[in-house]
DNA sequence: GTGTGCATGTAAGGAGTTACATGATTGC
DNA sequence: GCAATCATGTAACTCCTTACATGCACAC
């Protein structure tokens, strides 16, 4: 039985203490989602199958006439993650972005609507940069002062730091292209 | 009519001096891949469409018995590209990056698993960081110096950068991590 | 009383990948 | 002679997204 990387993302988002499938997408959304986005209708077959395999309980947990069910990690499901995160697969990363696919091709443009493209590009970067260090940044710093992980504030960072990074770089790219 | 980036990726190619699908996916394999993949079971229904759009020519290029196609950007081609490149579109990036998210869930393992984890993630780091800067970089200089075209060179550039900075950020953070 | 958030799921469709299928040319 | 590269395409499948469908709870 393989597991894809979204089934370690509901096990390792049950495992920071989410309990319905609803908590793991909003939890996702404001962390994960950077790196391995996901939606509801991928969660909810997701958590069936895991059930399925015996590496998560279901449990009822409904709340008044609201229903809701609590997911819970078996020994087998931690087991699982933890020999996810130990082992050392090669994982092609997967990286889409019109934007830099525009910046490839901008030789096609006359020198003022590259420039002005670039100027688009950077303030695109720089909107990523200061919603990282501004929002999700701080929320991982919340969840690493009350409960002790740290790493999901480490790659916040690490989103931020790059970002930032990418920021100047351009800002020096649109100096050089300034007549 | 709208089109795809991928419609796009084909449209530049072209524009950049490749001939025929084949060459357009070996093209995109050593430059656009990083930001944008394809495969030729999308570089020839790709094709297929801009013929049919009116935005490509199609003419028999063929070499002896192997056959060959070769197409040319028609004006409304051209105009089309050049449209895309100056639009001032949103593009949301994707990105999925499995090691990500094994380093965000990585306090589920004891301090050296984690400092292994985070070791392994570095070094595919530096092994991108290498293999952009050694190979990729200089093809697209090549194609700068002969050329006159900068952007590819710029965007490997980037690249090339960006990870250098990646790698450097998780050298911190293996340092910071040692007993 | 109404909008926002919490909560669970299914169905249809799209975008992209791998595998299949075929064959010529070139360099060693 | 044989392997790698050039060259064109199709078919099946997978993964993921958007839209659909439904309804409760709480705060204003």
């Amino acid at each position: 039985m393989k597991l894809t990387p979204s089934a370690y993302l509901t096990l390792g988002m049950i495992r920071l203490g989410a309990r319905s499938g609803y908590a793991i997408k909003k939890a996702a959304d404001l962390s994960t989602r950077f790196f391995w986005p996901t939606s509801l209708a991928q969660v909810y077959p997701e958590l069936a199958r895991l059930v399925q395999a015996g590496l998560l309980t279901r449990t009822e947990d409904h709340q008044g006439a609201r229903e809701r069910f609590a997911y819970e990690l078996t020994e087998r499901g931690e087991a699982a993650l933890e020999d996810w995160l130990r082992a050392s697969h090669e994982a092609p990363t997967q990286f889409r972005d019109e934007s830099v696919l525009r910046l490839f091709f901008a030789d096609a443009l006359a020198e003022q609507d590259q420039l002005a493209l670039v100027r688009r590009l950077r303030e695109q970067v720089r909107g990523v940069a200061a919603h990282t260090s501004g929002e999700i940044v701080p929320l991982a710093e919340a969840l690493e002062s009350s409960g002790g992980t740290r790493f999901p504030a480490l790659v916040a960072r690490l989103r931020a730091d790059t970002y930032a990074f990418v920021e100047q770089w351009l800002e020096q790219l649109e100096a050089d292209l300034e007549p």
